[in-house]
DNA sequence: TTAATATCTTAACAACGTTAAGATTGACGA
DNA sequence: TCGTCAATCTTAACGTTGTTAAGATATTAA
C-alpha cells in the first residue's frame, strides 16, 4: 500500500490545529491521539515522530492557545485610546475570551501551572495596572491590589459561563458593570 | 473461590473514599475504577451495582466534596464574632480550602457546570454579602458587587496555588491582605 | 422456606496510549 | 549520480481502561 505522498508534509501543526478545534468542543479530557490520527490520514504512531507523548501534544495545543489569549489581552490594549478605561477593557477582554470558549479555561490554567513571573498574560495585566494606577499607590499595598484586580477578572472569567452570572443578551454592558463594581482601596 | 464475606457491606461509601483521597493526590483524570475497585479488594464489575458508571461516580465524590467545602464555609462564619470582619474570614476560609487540596478546584467547578440558584457554596457567600452590606447599597449595584466579590474569591482559590502568589509563610494573611486590597464601589 | 432482589464474579469486548521493528522519503555530501 | 543518513511514516503488538452480559451468591421479605 504504498500513497502518493507517504510524508504528511504538515502532521505536526495539523495535530495542534485539529486538536484544538476538538478540545474547543468536547474537551482536553476526552481527546484521543488515535482519533486526531485517523483524522489527519495518518496511522496511530505517526504522531509520534513529532511528539513524544500525547501530553506533549496537549502542551504544544496550551502553549497555541496561550499565544491566542495573549494576542488577545494586547490587542486590546493598543486598540484602548482612553487611557482611563485601560483596565476595563482589558478585563471585559480577558473575560470575553473564556465566554466564548469555556472549555479553554481549564485546559490553559490547571495543567500545566504557569510560573508568575515568566506567564505572559499575567506579566501584561500587571503592567497595565502599574500603568493605570501610577505612582499613587504603596508599593506593597500595589503587590497585593494586582493580585485582587487579576484574581476578580480571572475568576469572572472562570464564573462567566455558568447559568446566572452573566445576561447573555448584555455580555460587554454586565461584564464592565462587574467588573467596575470594585474599586482599588488606597 | 468462596470469600468468607461475598459482599463487600460498604462498597459504595469505600468508593467514594478512596476515590477522594486518590483524586486529592493525583487529581481526577489518572483515576481508575479498575484500581479503585482492586484497592477495595472486588472485581472491577463490582461497582457497576453501586454506579452507572464511572462519570456517576465521579459525580457523587464531587458531591461529597461539595458538602465538606460548604460545611468550611459554614465553619467559618460561624466561628466569626466581630461581625465586620464576616467577609474576610469567610473569603479566607474559601482560599485556604483550595490552597490546601489545589486539585479539588478543577474537579468541583469545572465538570459538572452548577446551576449558579441551586449551588449551596454561592447562595451562602451571597447572603454573607447581603448581611454585611446591609441596605446601604444600591439593588441592582448590589448584584454585580456579588459577582465581582465572589469573582475575587474564588479566582484567588484558583491562582494561590501558583509558584509567587502567596507567600507560603504567611498564608492566611496574605490572603486578608488580598482581599481586603479591594472595596465595594457605593 | 421460598421467592425476589441486591450484590458480586467471571469473561469478554472495543478503544486507548505506547512501543518496537522496519519501510519510505527527502536532503546532502562524495 | 550515487549512497548515506536522518526524518517520517506503517504495521503489529502490548498492557490498561471502561463497560457489558451471563451467571453465582448473599440478603431480605413474604
Amino acid at each position: 500500500m504504498v500513497k502518493d505522498n507517504y510524508h504528511h508534509g504538515n502532521l505536526r501543526q495539523v495535530l495542534i490545529e485539529t486538536g484544538l478545534e476538538y478540545i474547543s468542543k468536547f474537551g482536553f479530557e476526552s481527546l484521543s491521539l488515535r482519533k486526531l490520527a485517523e483524522t489527519a490520514g495518518v496511522s496511530c504512531a505517526a504522531p509520534y515522530a513529532h511528539f513524544k507523548n500525547k501530553e506533549e501534544l496537549l502542551f504544544a495545543i496550551q502553549d497555541y492557545v496561550t499565544d491566542q489569549f495573549m494576542n488577545n489581552l494586547t490587542e486590546a490594549a493598543l486598540n484602548c485610546t482612553n487611557k482611563s478605561r485601560l483596565l476595563v477593557e482589558l478585563g471585559i477582554s480577558y473575560v470575553l475570551f473564556f465566554y466564548k470558549n469555556p472549555l479553554y479555561y481549564v485546559f490553559l490554567f490547571n495543567r500545566r501551572c504557569p510560573d508568575l513571573e515568566v506567564y505572559g498574560p499575567f506579566l501584561f495585566f500587571r503592567q497595565c495596572v502599574i500603568d493605570t494606577l501610577g505612582k499613587g499607590v504603596d508599593e506593597e499595598q500595589l503587590k497585593y491590589s494586582i493580585i485582587a484586580l487579576w484574581s476578580m477578572v480571572h475568576g469572572l472569567a472562570g464564573l462567566a459561563s455558568i447559568n446566572g452570572v452573566i445576561d447573555p443578551d448584555n455580555i460587554t454592558e454586565e461584564i464592565e458593570k462587574i467588573i467596575t463594581s470594585i474599586d482599588i482601596r488606597r
